[in-house]
DNA sequence: TCTGGGGTCCTAGGACCC
DNA sequence: TCTGGGGTCCTAGGACCC
């Protein structure tokens, strides 16, 4: 028998907490999203949804398709007590719950669904419980794998309400379009479209021969798509918060500039969010990357790995500005961020050094690159010896 | 008036060594 | 002296998700 497994995704979660907050808005075209000159939609309630608003879409778009647009900024703090709520609510039916994001979570029911009579009716019950008690919608994937189980709350929305048993597949997941597939992306798509994969149907049945087009466009990814689509997924719940990988900050200017004040002004107040954010969260990074968007959106990426785990304010900005100075000075920039990573817990480490500069950082990179090298002949040395002495004690 | 900001993971090439 | 293949780390770029 193979597990139960959830997906909960609450519905336009900031445009009902705004509506919660303010009944009055309740039926109206609300999105959330900065209002400015690049300000991007959010989240929209279903009202706006109906004019063709979507999240990631310009916000003067928005407003062009729907005049009477509600925009509301986007209170992120609240949200995020809403979440927690939600989230508190459904470890009241199983502690094995793995939050996937602010506003969704999987969840294992195996042992909880075996005192059921009606499961269906219960989960219907618990989706009626969370809006009573709470105001939220959601919609309710219940299935034996993850991939499954998410497929299935994204199915009906909102308040839906879908199981999809291995046998489901085929009348649910095949007739949808290719870009419904969760993990496929908008640069995935048109190129399995270009080879005739138009739904999930085309994409299984090309899976199961395994396709050569197909594998050469999905790469590593194409055996985890054969197992998810065949119902052979992961129905592991991480419980557990996983380590954060890296802390970073953004930011997209008024207009694009190639100022240097500007941009050193800019990197001063990035720097300043990462390094309190580590603090706070207790974390301090061995690798700096900048990240710089030109006006034209095309990215780059310059970052640096040094010895001594840093979350020091003056040691960000420095090797911010240094790796900015060294590669994209007199570039004109959108964007620019910095991002600390390789992040440990400084209370997990041995030795603190607190001299730094930029180029002693690049010269500990040489140097830790050496260090390793040693450390593995010295690894395989020791292996070796220990054979040695494995065969002269055998030979005695 | 075209296109945010927070992340994670994968890939491919270079450097280096055995 | 020339050469292959395995392995790890760093870096830059890309894809994806919410």
């Amino acid at each position: 028998m193979g597990k139960v497994i959830v997906h909960i995704d609450l519905n336009a979660f900031f445009a009902r907490a705004e509506e919660i907050r303010d009944p009055s808005l309740e039926g109206k075209p609300v999105a959330i999203g900065h209002d400015g000159r690049s300000g991007i939609v959010s989240t929209c309630s279903y009202a706006a949804r109906k004019f063709g608003i979507h999240s990631g879409m310009p916000m003067f778009k928005a407003k062009e398709l729907c005049p009477n647009l509600i925009i509301k900024p986007g209170d992120y703090r609240y949200y995020s007590g809403l979440s927690r709520l939600f989230f508190k609510f459904v470890k009241r039916y199983t502690p094995l719950v793995e939050i996937a994001s602010v506003d969704e979570c999987f969840a294992d029911f195996t042992e909880v669904v075996k005192k059921v009579d009606d499961v269906p009716a219960f989960f219907r019950k618990m989706q009626n419980d969370l809006f009573t008690k709470t105001q939220l919608k959601c919609s309710i994937g219940v299935a034996t794998t993850k991939f499954l189980a998410k497929m299935g709350s994204d199915y009906q929305k909102p308040m839906g309400l879908t199981f999809i048993r291995k046998r489901d597949i085929p009348a649910i997941l095949y007739p949808l379009e290719i870009e419904k597939m969760y993990g496929i992306g908008k640069k995935t798509a048109p190129r399995l479209r270009s080879v005739g994969i138009n739904t999930i149907g085309d994409l299984a049945l090309r899976c199961d021969n395994n396709d050569s087009d197909l594998i050469n466009i999905m790469g590593k990814f194409y055996q985890v798509i054969k197992d998810w689509i065949n119902g052979r997924g992961s129905d592991v719940i991480v419980s557990e918060p996983e380590e954060q990988k890296s802390i970073g900050n953004s930011s997209t200017f008024y207009h694009d500039t190639n100022d240097f004040n500007e941009i050193k002004h800019m990197f001063e107040q990035l720097a300043e969010e990462v390094s309190s954010r580590a603090i706070k969260e207790n974390k301090m990074g061995s690798t700096i990357q900048i990240v710089v968007k030109e006006a034209d959106f095309v990215v780059h990426n310059k970052s640096l790995t040094f010895d001594n785990p840093t979350n020091d304010y003056k040691q960000i900005l420095g090797i911010a500005l240094k790796l900015y100075e060294k590669n994209f000075l007199s570039m004109t920039v959108r964007l620019v961020g910095i991002t600390l990573q390789k992040l440990i817990d400084p209370r997990d480490m041995a030795i603190q050094i607190s001299l730094f500069d930029f180029e002693k950082a690049e010269e500990d990179n040489r140097t830790r690159l050496l260090i390793n090298e040693l450390n593995r002949r010295l690894k395989k040395d020791s292996l070796m010896r220990a054979s040695e002495v494995g065969t002269k004690e055998k030979k005695k």
